[in-house]
DNA sequence: TACTAAACTGACTAATCAGTCTAATAATAA
DNA sequence: TTATTATTAGACTGATTAGTCAGTTTAGTA
Protein backbone atom coordinates (compact mmCIF):
# COMPACT_ATOMS: atom_id res chain seq x y z
CA UNK A 1 0.00 0.00 0.00
CA UNK A 2 1.44 3.47 -0.83
CA UNK A 3 1.67 5.99 1.67
CA UNK A 4 -0.38 8.35 0.80
CA UNK A 5 -2.98 5.56 0.73
CA UNK A 6 -2.09 4.46 4.45
CA UNK A 7 -2.32 7.96 5.83
CA UNK A 8 -5.55 8.58 4.55
CA UNK A 9 -7.05 5.17 5.88
CA UNK A 10 -5.64 6.24 9.29
CA UNK A 11 -7.19 9.76 8.97
CA UNK A 12 -10.44 8.00 7.99
CA UNK A 13 -10.16 5.65 11.00
CA UNK A 14 -9.53 8.34 13.55
CA UNK A 15 -12.11 10.65 11.91
CA UNK A 16 -15.10 7.77 11.49
CA UNK A 17 -15.25 6.88 14.70
CA UNK A 18 -14.78 10.20 16.87
CA UNK A 19 -17.44 11.90 14.57
CA UNK A 20 -19.19 9.38 12.25
CA UNK A 21 -19.51 8.44 8.62
CA UNK A 22 -21.59 11.38 7.82
CA UNK A 23 -20.17 13.79 10.48
CA UNK A 24 -16.57 13.56 8.45
CA UNK A 25 -15.91 15.22 5.55
CA UNK A 26 -13.33 13.90 2.78
CA UNK A 27 -12.20 17.68 2.74
CA UNK A 28 -11.11 17.15 6.13
CA UNK A 29 -10.09 13.71 5.72
CA UNK A 30 -7.80 14.49 2.98
CA UNK A 31 -6.09 17.53 5.36
CA UNK A 32 -5.92 15.66 8.39
CA UNK A 33 -4.01 13.17 6.05
CA UNK A 34 -1.93 15.77 4.54
CA UNK A 35 -2.99 14.93 1.09
CA UNK A 36 -5.12 16.90 -1.38
CA UNK A 37 -8.88 16.02 -2.21
CA UNK A 38 -7.91 14.47 -5.60
CA UNK A 39 -5.46 12.24 -4.11
CA UNK A 40 -8.54 10.93 -1.62
CA UNK A 41 -10.22 10.31 -4.78
CA UNK A 42 -7.82 9.23 -6.69
CA UNK A 43 -7.42 6.12 -4.68
CA UNK A 44 -10.94 5.88 -3.47
CA UNK A 45 -13.45 6.59 -5.96
CA UNK A 46 -15.99 7.21 -3.58
CA UNK A 47 -16.61 8.04 -0.07
CA UNK A 48 -18.61 4.67 0.57
CA UNK A 49 -15.60 2.89 -1.02
CA UNK A 50 -13.46 4.37 1.62
CA UNK A 51 -15.67 3.37 4.58
CA UNK A 52 -15.74 -0.34 2.74
CA UNK A 53 -12.35 -0.55 2.49
CA UNK A 54 -11.83 0.45 5.64
CA UNK A 55 -13.65 -1.62 7.17
CA UNK A 56 -11.86 -5.22 4.98
CA UNK A 57 -9.07 -3.53 6.29
CA UNK A 58 -9.51 -3.39 9.96
CA UNK A 59 -11.74 -6.04 9.93
CA UNK A 60 -8.44 -8.37 8.20
CA UNK A 61 -6.28 -7.08 11.10
CA UNK A 62 -7.95 -7.91 13.65
CA UNK A 63 -8.63 -11.62 12.59
CA UNK A 64 -5.41 -12.03 11.20
CA UNK A 65 -4.69 -12.32 14.79
CA UNK A 66 -6.80 -14.96 15.84
CA UNK A 67 -5.89 -17.36 13.45
CA UNK A 68 -3.57 -19.62 15.81
CA UNK A 69 -5.06 -23.08 15.85
CA UNK A 70 -6.56 -24.60 19.69
CA UNK A 71 -3.47 -26.10 21.29
CA UNK A 72 -4.47 -29.80 21.75
CA UNK A 73 -2.71 -30.14 25.10
CA UNK A 74 -4.87 -27.74 26.90
CA UNK A 75 -7.86 -27.28 27.96
CA UNK A 76 -11.13 -26.20 26.38
CA UNK A 77 -11.48 -23.75 28.97
CA UNK A 78 -7.90 -22.31 28.08
CA UNK A 79 -8.27 -22.25 24.93
CA UNK A 80 -11.29 -20.48 25.06
CA UNK A 81 -9.77 -17.71 26.93
CA UNK A 82 -6.95 -17.67 25.03
CA UNK A 83 -9.08 -16.27 21.86
CA UNK A 84 -11.29 -14.36 24.35
CA UNK A 85 -8.13 -12.68 25.97
CA UNK A 86 -6.74 -11.83 22.13
CA UNK A 87 -9.60 -9.74 21.29
CA UNK A 88 -9.59 -7.98 24.15
CA UNK A 89 -5.70 -7.16 23.93
CA UNK A 90 -6.45 -6.01 20.23
CA UNK A 91 -9.44 -3.87 21.59
CA UNK A 92 -7.18 -2.31 23.83
CA UNK A 93 -3.99 -1.87 21.59
CA UNK A 94 -6.29 -1.06 18.81
CA UNK A 95 -9.20 1.20 20.04
CA UNK A 96 -10.47 2.88 16.90
CA UNK A 97 -9.83 -0.35 14.67
CA UNK A 98 -12.56 -2.27 17.58
CA UNK A 99 -14.58 0.77 17.80
CA UNK A 100 -14.81 1.16 13.89
CA UNK A 101 -15.91 -2.38 13.55
CA UNK A 102 -18.87 -1.83 15.99
CA UNK A 103 -20.04 0.52 13.96
CA UNK A 104 -19.61 -0.38 10.97
CA UNK A 105 -21.26 -3.54 11.53
CA UNK A 106 -24.52 -1.82 13.09
CA UNK A 107 -24.92 0.53 10.29
CA UNK A 108 -26.64 1.04 6.88
CA UNK A 109 -23.50 0.91 5.22
CA UNK A 110 -22.61 -2.17 5.47
CA UNK A 111 -23.45 -4.94 2.26
CA UNK A 112 -24.63 -8.09 1.82
CA UNK A 113 -21.26 -9.08 0.74
CA UNK A 114 -19.17 -7.98 3.55
CA UNK A 115 -22.02 -9.71 6.07
CA UNK A 116 -21.22 -12.66 4.72
CA UNK A 117 -17.29 -12.67 4.44
CA UNK A 118 -18.24 -11.76 8.35
CA UNK A 119 -20.29 -14.74 8.91
CA UNK A 120 -17.50 -16.87 7.75
CA UNK A 121 -15.56 -16.15 10.50
CA UNK A 122 -17.13 -17.96 13.20
CA UNK A 123 -16.68 -21.38 11.24
CA UNK A 124 -13.66 -21.52 13.39
CA UNK A 125 -16.07 -21.35 16.72
CA UNK A 126 -18.56 -23.38 15.42
CA UNK A 127 -15.85 -26.21 15.55
CA UNK A 128 -15.09 -25.72 19.27
CA UNK A 129 -18.61 -25.26 20.01
CA UNK A 130 -19.34 -28.82 19.02
CA UNK A 131 -16.58 -30.33 20.09
CA UNK A 132 -17.48 -28.82 23.99
CA UNK A 133 -20.70 -29.92 23.62
CA UNK A 134 -20.09 -33.46 23.00
CA UNK A 135 -17.27 -33.82 25.42
CA UNK A 136 -20.14 -32.50 27.97
CA UNK A 137 -17.91 -29.16 28.76
CA UNK A 138 -20.52 -26.84 27.09
CA UNK A 139 -24.43 -26.09 27.48
CA UNK A 140 -26.23 -27.18 24.41
CA UNK A 141 -28.26 -24.08 23.21
CA UNK A 142 -28.79 -22.98 20.13
CA UNK A 143 -24.90 -21.90 18.23
CA UNK A 144 -26.62 -18.05 17.29
CA UNK A 145 -27.12 -17.80 21.06
CA UNK A 146 -23.65 -18.91 22.28
CA UNK A 147 -22.05 -16.34 19.85
CA UNK A 148 -23.84 -13.78 20.78
CA UNK A 149 -23.17 -14.23 24.19
CA UNK A 150 -19.48 -14.81 23.36
CA UNK A 151 -19.42 -11.28 21.15
CA UNK A 152 -21.80 -9.91 23.95
CA UNK A 153 -19.43 -10.90 26.84
CA UNK A 154 -16.14 -9.56 24.72
CA UNK A 155 -17.50 -6.21 24.04
CA UNK A 156 -19.14 -5.78 27.78
CA UNK A 157 -15.68 -6.53 29.01
CA UNK A 158 -13.98 -3.91 26.52
CA UNK A 159 -16.32 -1.18 26.77
CA UNK A 160 -15.57 -1.95 31.08
CA UNK A 161 -12.25 -1.35 30.64
CA UNK A 162 -12.50 1.22 28.26
CA UNK A 163 -14.52 3.17 31.24
CA UNK A 164 -11.86 2.66 33.57
CA UNK A 165 -8.67 1.88 32.21
CA UNK A 166 -6.77 1.61 35.54
CA UNK A 167 -8.99 -1.27 36.52
CA UNK A 168 -7.05 -3.37 33.39
CA UNK A 169 -5.37 -5.92 35.08
CA UNK A 170 -5.06 -9.77 35.28
CA UNK A 171 -7.17 -10.15 38.05
CA UNK A 172 -10.23 -7.94 36.71
CA UNK A 173 -9.91 -10.19 33.42
CA UNK A 174 -10.24 -13.39 35.04
CA UNK A 175 -13.18 -12.68 36.90
CA UNK A 176 -14.85 -10.91 33.87
CA UNK A 177 -13.80 -14.37 32.18
CA UNK A 178 -15.46 -16.44 34.69
CA UNK A 179 -18.86 -14.81 34.42
CA UNK A 180 -18.68 -15.37 30.54
CA UNK A 181 -17.43 -19.10 31.39
CA UNK A 182 -19.28 -20.10 33.83
CA UNK A 183 -22.43 -19.25 31.81
CA UNK A 184 -21.24 -21.12 28.71
CA UNK A 185 -20.53 -24.15 30.45
CA UNK A 186 -22.02 -27.22 32.48
CA UNK B 1 -47.64 17.23 22.87
CA UNK B 2 -48.30 18.50 19.78
CA UNK B 3 -49.77 16.40 16.88
CA UNK B 4 -46.79 18.05 14.99
CA UNK B 5 -44.55 17.67 17.35
CA UNK B 6 -45.17 14.29 17.70
CA UNK B 7 -44.79 13.53 13.92
CA UNK B 8 -41.75 14.96 14.01
CA UNK B 9 -39.93 13.04 16.64
CA UNK B 10 -41.41 9.56 15.19
CA UNK B 11 -40.06 10.60 11.77
CA UNK B 12 -36.98 11.73 13.04
CA UNK B 13 -36.71 8.45 15.91
CA UNK B 14 -36.65 6.32 12.46
CA UNK B 15 -34.52 7.97 9.83
CA UNK B 16 -31.58 8.57 12.54
CA UNK B 17 -31.77 5.04 13.44
CA UNK B 18 -32.15 3.63 9.43
CA UNK B 19 -29.44 6.71 8.17
CA UNK B 20 -27.41 8.21 11.26
CA UNK B 21 -27.92 11.39 12.73
CA UNK B 22 -25.50 13.41 10.20
CA UNK B 23 -27.08 11.44 7.49
CA UNK B 24 -30.65 12.34 8.34
CA UNK B 25 -31.70 16.03 7.06
CA UNK B 26 -34.19 18.38 8.79
CA UNK B 27 -35.68 18.70 5.72
CA UNK B 28 -36.00 15.05 5.14
CA UNK B 29 -37.37 14.54 8.54
CA UNK B 30 -39.54 17.80 7.75
CA UNK B 31 -40.91 15.59 4.69
CA UNK B 32 -41.52 12.43 6.28
CA UNK B 33 -43.25 13.77 8.92
CA UNK B 34 -45.55 15.59 6.56
CA UNK B 35 -44.68 19.43 7.80
CA UNK B 36 -43.06 22.26 6.40
CA UNK B 37 -38.99 22.74 7.85
CA UNK B 38 -40.08 25.82 9.17
CA UNK B 39 -42.40 23.80 11.73
CA UNK B 40 -39.48 21.63 12.64
CA UNK B 41 -37.45 24.26 13.20
CA UNK B 42 -40.26 26.26 15.63
CA UNK B 43 -40.76 23.06 17.88
CA UNK B 44 -36.68 22.29 17.73
CA UNK B 45 -34.21 25.57 17.78
CA UNK B 46 -31.93 23.26 16.41
CA UNK B 47 -31.40 19.55 15.36
CA UNK B 48 -28.70 18.93 17.85
CA UNK B 49 -31.91 20.10 20.47
CA UNK B 50 -34.26 17.39 18.14
CA UNK B 51 -31.63 14.79 18.83
CA UNK B 52 -31.24 15.77 22.46
CA UNK B 53 -35.35 15.63 23.15
CA UNK B 54 -35.34 12.77 21.38
CA UNK B 55 -33.17 10.60 23.19
CA UNK B 56 -34.56 11.83 26.46
CA UNK B 57 -37.97 10.85 25.06
CA UNK B 58 -37.33 7.15 24.35
CA UNK B 59 -35.18 6.98 27.38
CA UNK B 60 -38.10 7.98 29.68
CA UNK B 61 -40.34 5.77 27.26
CA UNK B 62 -38.16 2.68 28.49
CA UNK B 63 -37.01 3.50 32.13
CA UNK B 64 -40.90 4.02 32.77
CA UNK B 65 -41.78 0.42 32.18
CA UNK B 66 -39.01 -0.36 34.52
CA UNK B 67 -39.63 1.16 37.89
CA UNK B 68 -41.85 -1.28 39.49
CA UNK B 69 -39.67 -2.82 42.64
CA UNK B 70 -38.92 -6.07 43.35
CA UNK B 71 -41.11 -8.75 44.88
CA UNK B 72 -40.23 -9.82 48.42
CA UNK B 73 -41.72 -13.06 47.71
CA UNK B 74 -39.79 -14.06 44.73
CA UNK B 75 -36.26 -14.90 44.62
CA UNK B 76 -33.73 -13.11 42.97
CA UNK B 77 -33.07 -14.93 40.45
CA UNK B 78 -37.13 -14.45 39.37
CA UNK B 79 -36.90 -10.57 40.24
CA UNK B 80 -33.75 -10.26 37.65
CA UNK B 81 -35.48 -12.53 35.55
CA UNK B 82 -37.95 -10.37 35.43
CA UNK B 83 -36.25 -7.29 35.07
CA UNK B 84 -34.16 -8.57 32.15
CA UNK B 85 -37.04 -9.70 30.24
CA UNK B 86 -38.78 -6.58 30.44
CA UNK B 87 -35.80 -4.92 28.69
CA UNK B 88 -35.94 -7.34 26.34
CA UNK B 89 -39.73 -7.07 25.68
CA UNK B 90 -39.49 -3.49 25.28
CA UNK B 91 -36.56 -3.19 22.53
CA UNK B 92 -38.78 -6.29 20.65
CA UNK B 93 -41.92 -4.21 20.84
CA UNK B 94 -39.89 -0.77 20.49
CA UNK B 95 -37.18 -1.47 18.32
CA UNK B 96 -36.63 1.99 16.83
CA UNK B 97 -36.39 3.54 20.46
CA UNK B 98 -33.92 0.84 21.75
CA UNK B 99 -31.58 1.29 18.46
CA UNK B 100 -31.84 4.90 18.82
CA UNK B 101 -30.80 4.48 22.68
CA UNK B 102 -27.83 2.28 21.97
CA UNK B 103 -26.54 4.30 19.31
CA UNK B 104 -26.91 7.61 21.01
CA UNK B 105 -25.27 6.21 23.50
CA UNK B 106 -21.99 5.62 21.59
CA UNK B 107 -22.04 8.97 19.94
CA UNK B 108 -20.58 11.95 20.12
CA UNK B 109 -23.46 13.71 20.96
CA UNK B 110 -23.97 12.70 24.40
CA UNK B 111 -23.54 15.53 26.66
CA UNK B 112 -21.88 15.17 30.31
CA UNK B 113 -25.27 16.05 31.75
CA UNK B 114 -27.38 13.45 29.66
CA UNK B 115 -24.46 10.83 30.89
CA UNK B 116 -25.08 11.76 34.47
CA UNK B 117 -28.75 10.90 34.29
CA UNK B 118 -28.12 7.81 33.31
CA UNK B 119 -25.63 6.42 35.61
CA UNK B 120 -28.65 7.34 38.18
CA UNK B 121 -30.46 4.41 36.62
CA UNK B 122 -28.04 2.29 37.64
CA UNK B 123 -28.81 2.89 41.42
CA UNK B 124 -31.49 0.46 41.60
CA UNK B 125 -29.36 -2.68 40.41
CA UNK B 126 -26.43 -1.49 42.71
CA UNK B 127 -29.61 -2.28 45.31
CA UNK B 128 -30.16 -5.50 44.24
CA UNK B 129 -26.55 -7.05 43.68
CA UNK B 130 -25.34 -5.63 47.38
CA UNK B 131 -28.03 -7.92 48.70
CA UNK B 132 -27.20 -11.00 46.31
CA UNK B 133 -23.41 -10.63 47.66
CA UNK B 134 -24.90 -10.60 50.83
CA UNK B 135 -26.71 -13.23 51.10
CA UNK B 136 -24.41 -15.46 48.84
CA UNK B 137 -26.59 -15.71 45.83
CA UNK B 138 -24.31 -13.62 43.76
CA UNK B 139 -20.40 -13.21 42.65
CA UNK B 140 -18.57 -10.99 44.14
CA UNK B 141 -17.02 -9.02 41.61
CA UNK B 142 -16.62 -5.24 40.63
CA UNK B 143 -20.15 -3.57 40.06
CA UNK B 144 -19.10 -2.16 36.84
CA UNK B 145 -18.02 -5.65 35.78
CA UNK B 146 -21.19 -7.26 36.44
CA UNK B 147 -23.70 -4.31 35.04
CA UNK B 148 -21.96 -4.01 31.63
CA UNK B 149 -21.80 -8.08 32.38
CA UNK B 150 -26.19 -7.24 32.37
CA UNK B 151 -26.30 -4.48 29.66
CA UNK B 152 -24.36 -6.99 27.49
CA UNK B 153 -25.94 -9.76 27.93
CA UNK B 154 -29.46 -8.18 26.68
CA UNK B 155 -28.05 -6.78 24.17
CA UNK B 156 -26.71 -9.31 22.74
CA UNK B 157 -30.25 -11.51 23.50
CA UNK B 158 -31.66 -8.62 21.63
CA UNK B 159 -29.51 -8.64 18.50
CA UNK B 160 -29.89 -12.60 18.30
CA UNK B 161 -34.01 -12.10 18.76
CA UNK B 162 -33.50 -8.95 15.76
CA UNK B 163 -31.53 -11.64 13.16
CA UNK B 164 -33.59 -14.19 14.13
CA UNK B 165 -37.44 -12.83 15.06
CA UNK B 166 -38.58 -16.34 14.45
CA UNK B 167 -36.80 -18.11 17.62
CA UNK B 168 -38.74 -15.56 19.81
CA UNK B 169 -40.29 -18.13 22.26
CA UNK B 170 -39.78 -19.05 26.43
CA UNK B 171 -37.58 -21.72 25.61
CA UNK B 172 -34.87 -19.53 23.76
CA UNK B 173 -35.37 -16.72 26.47
CA UNK B 174 -34.73 -18.90 28.86
CA UNK B 175 -32.08 -20.55 27.90
CA UNK B 176 -30.23 -17.11 26.74
CA UNK B 177 -31.64 -15.83 30.63
CA UNK B 178 -29.50 -19.12 31.84
CA UNK B 179 -26.04 -18.38 30.30
CA UNK B 180 -26.67 -14.63 31.64
CA UNK B 181 -27.52 -16.58 35.36
CA UNK B 182 -25.13 -19.10 35.67
CA UNK B 183 -22.56 -16.35 35.02
CA UNK B 184 -23.44 -14.32 37.88
CA UNK B 185 -24.84 -16.52 40.48
CA UNK B 186 -22.45 -18.83 42.71
C1' DT C 1 18.54 12.28 -22.01
C1' DA C 2 13.72 11.90 -23.51
C1' DC C 3 9.36 9.67 -22.98
C1' DT C 4 5.43 7.81 -20.53
C1' DA C 5 2.30 6.48 -17.07
C1' DA C 6 0.98 6.92 -12.58
C1' DA C 7 0.65 9.82 -8.58
C1' DC C 8 -0.76 14.01 -7.06
C1' DT C 9 -2.67 18.73 -6.70
C1' DG C 10 -6.21 22.24 -5.48
C1' DA C 11 -9.45 25.31 -7.60
C1' DC C 12 -13.88 24.42 -9.02
C1' DT C 13 -19.04 22.86 -9.34
C1' DA C 14 -23.68 21.31 -8.67
C1' DA C 15 -26.17 19.66 -5.00
C1' DT C 16 -27.41 19.70 -0.40
C1' DC C 17 -27.19 21.30 4.25
C1' DA C 18 -29.03 23.67 8.71
C1' DG C 19 -31.34 27.37 9.80
C1' DT C 20 -34.01 32.18 8.73
C1' DC C 21 -37.68 35.05 7.46
C1' DT C 22 -41.90 36.89 5.95
C1' DA C 23 -46.36 35.95 5.48
C1' DA C 24 -50.54 33.25 5.84
C1' DT C 25 -53.69 30.72 8.76
C1' DA C 26 -55.91 28.90 12.95
C1' DA C 27 -57.19 29.52 17.66
C1' DT C 28 -58.36 32.20 21.51
C1' DA C 29 -59.89 36.08 23.99
C1' DA C 30 -61.96 40.85 24.37
C1' DT D 1 -66.87 41.33 15.68
C1' DT D 2 -61.87 42.57 16.19
C1' DA D 3 -57.36 42.13 18.20
C1' DT D 4 -53.77 39.09 19.71
C1' DT D 5 -51.14 35.23 19.79
C1' DA D 6 -49.54 30.57 18.54
C1' DT D 7 -48.85 27.68 14.74
C1' DT D 8 -47.64 26.53 10.06
C1' DA D 9 -45.80 27.18 5.63
C1' DG D 10 -42.11 27.11 2.11
C1' DA D 11 -39.08 30.09 -0.52
C1' DC D 12 -34.68 31.59 0.56
C1' DT D 13 -29.56 32.06 2.17
C1' DG D 14 -24.75 31.38 3.11
C1' DA D 15 -22.03 27.61 4.20
C1' DT D 16 -20.56 23.04 3.26
C1' DT D 17 -20.64 18.76 0.79
C1' DA D 18 -18.91 14.87 -2.41
C1' DG D 19 -16.84 14.57 -6.39
C1' DT D 20 -14.46 16.54 -10.98
C1' DC D 21 -10.99 18.07 -13.89
C1' DA D 22 -7.19 20.24 -16.13
C1' DG D 23 -2.83 20.43 -15.28
C1' DT D 24 1.84 19.50 -12.52
C1' DT D 25 5.15 16.52 -10.38
C1' DT D 26 7.38 12.13 -9.68
C1' DA D 27 9.31 7.68 -10.87
C1' DG D 28 10.49 4.16 -13.90
C1' DT D 29 12.37 2.76 -18.48
C1' DA D 30 14.96 2.60 -22.67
Amino acid sequence: MKEKEQKIMEAALQLFVEKGFHGTSTAEIARTAGVATGTLFHYFKTKEELINSLYLYTKESMFSQMKEHFEVDKSLKENLKGLWSKFIYFSMENPYKFQFILIFHTSPYITSLTKEQLETQTDALLTVYKKGVHDNELKEVPFEIMIEYFWGNIISTINYFNKYPEKLGDKNLDQAFELFWDGVSL
